[in-house]
DNA sequence: TGGAATGCGTCAACGGCGTTGGCACAAATG
DNA sequence: CATTTGTGCCAACGCCGTTGACGCATTCCA
């Protein structure tokens, strides 16, 4: 995007970079999606991405989020919290920036991308659970909730179970409510 | 190496190239490890590694499995067989070679890896599975046990918890047990 | 008002990657 | 002996992420 002399002082390209890094990153995983795909997306020279971002990395954990989401998350009655925290978690994977799930567990192989899905699940899943649940191993038994979810997501966006993706979602949602609740439920009760 | 012009006509590179891809796939995971890497750690010609696998997806497919180890994983009385699952399977992912797993998922991003590592948990886990479970939706409930144990394996070996791992293994599979069981037992019952 | 500093964009190049084709040579085959 | 086959080596290809040098417009400041 050649633009004329008197263009204004701001960043134009950065934003059309961000779009195209979200587009591509969510098609094609990281791995899949390259610095000059996403500067011939943004109609922009490849060296621009680096002086924006630092780094294809930067570029990815900059774009690649789920933060905003998932405030609250775990805030319903318990006695159907499993199956609140599922509805909640799957019907945002199921809409569009769906992608951005199987984009990080692909791009794990980055200690960065490992510490912003471990960050991202600790403070929206497991920290305020382990705070909710009464019982023993309240701390345990929010983190293997929050395995479960990863387990879930997994199956339905990352390694793909077709039987499993072509089921009703209620169908599925009520199943897997059941085993999540299992670990919410105090087991002493 | 070079080898004297009276070696022997077997191949004795091959070998040494499946044992260092095995052993730095599994420390270093797919896009951690070059093929130049492995050459070096086999003392041979990074083309010789192509020749004789194909590919470097070739090579990783050929040593990366988990076929070996699972069978009969499923025979045990139903009553306990969450908790014989698990610690079948987690037993052997402690031990060595325990990096396969994550190796797999770090490589999602081939299609045949994907497949692989779908057929893997069908052949051994849902289907075996599914045959043995009584009541509604007993195959839903055997992929959703699957679509769990690829959540705790990745909540130990892919992006670790390190709580989780911390934690002493017979606690952590007594708790995630249950969960299982949850969807084992006859939800009618 | 003139000069330095800053930020944006362009271009060419670097080293590393997976992969391929050509060549050499020993062993097996007729 | 001639051919084929298997094995190994070497040089090179195209793509990758990244970097440094440079041009240019704007802004800041003495």
């Amino acid at each position: 995007m050649r633009r004329g002399p008197g263009r204004p002082p701001s960043s134009h390209a950065q934003r059309a970079i961000r779009a195209a890094a979200a587009r591509l990153f969510a098609r094609h995983g990281y791995s899949g999606t390259s610095v000059r795909d996403i500067a011939a997306g943004a109609g922009v020279d490849p060296a621009l991405v680096n002086r924006h971002f630092g780094s294809k990395e930067g570029l990815f954990l900059a774009t690649m989020s789920v933060d905003e989401d998932f405030r609250g998350l775990v805030d319903g009655p318990l006695g159907e919290l499993g199956r609140a925290i599922l509805t909640r978690v799957v019907t945002r994977m199921d809409g569009p920036g769906g992608g951005v799930f199987a984009a990080l567990v692909g791009a794990l192989a980055l200690p960065e991308v490992r510490a912003h899905l471990a960050r991202s699940t600790d403070e929206h899943v497991v920290g305020p659970l382990a705070r909710r649940l009464s019982g023993p191993d309240a701390d345990l038994r929010a983190r293997l909730v929050g395995a479960q979810l990863h387990g879930l997501l997994f199956s339905l966006h990352v390694s793909p179970d077709p039987e499993l993706a072509q089921r009703p979602r209620a169908e599925v949602l009520d199943a897997y409510a059941r085993a999540l609740q299992a670990l919410i439920d105090d087991p002493t009760a």
